[in-house]
DNA sequence: TAATTACATTGCAATATTACGATTAATAAA
DNA sequence: TTTATTAATCGTAATATTGCAATGTAATTA
């Protein structure tokens, strides 16, 4: 059916699954590393940086922008994006937790 | 066209791309997070656990499997599952490599 | 051997994702 | 005002994902 049954999981489950889809495209995590390596918030030099068509950046920017990893202010014709500050703790806290909790489990030695 | 252009892309980008794939489900987490609580490494419980059929779950156990992130050993009639310690390692260590890239950029102070 | 149990696989339907050309909207420059 | 320039949006095609019923497979039990 391509839907996923939301209702069954919590709602930490869910936001996780939410924030993964946005790491789940080598797309999206360029232009994450890009925006973080030029802190100057450039725009559509992603096109010519990643080859992708305006169009397909376009997308995945806006993808990014709901779930509220970047934000973007005009500038003239065109538009800076960056990394929104604020959520990426909650992000980073997020998996660390889930991260911690797997390696935890592992290293109790109780793995088949 | 639904197929991403993965040779525009590094061999970390790809690779945390579909760990990530992983994660964005909510019945995958809930799996992990069920295989974490239970050491004792269950397996088809998962069916009553999480309310999704038998073949759904089979789905993603296999898809678990694949990335090498759980491993199952026959146990008589029924299978065993349990996470790949080796393999959270790396998971962690790449993931928390990108979220210090992404944070680290912000507490400079440059963002927008 | 026959029936049962536990999973995996197959086949299918519904929806989501990825990608891009074409179009549109908005600002800047001529 | 006309003409770029920049990027969002629309429409469409191809492929992927999610979910389940039905079926297949292998070990266990009667």
């Amino acid at each position: 059916m391509g839907i996923t049954k939301t209702d069954l999981f919590s709602t930490e489950q869910n936001e996780l699954a939410q924030l993964a889809k946005a790491f789940a495209h080598p797309a999206r995590i360029a232009i994450l590393q890009y925006l973080a390596k030029t802190k100057s918030c450039i725009n559509g030099t992603l096109v010519q940086e990643l080859g992708l068509a305006q169009a397909t950046i376009s997308q995945h920017l806006r993808e990014l922008k709901e779930l509220g990893l970047i934000k973007g202010s005009i500038e003239g014709v065109s538009v800076n994006y960056c990394l929104n500050e604020e959520k990426w703790e909650r992000v980073s806290a997020l998996f660390n937790g889930l991260f911690d909790q797997l390696t935890q489990s592992c290293s109790s030695g109780d793995c088949c």
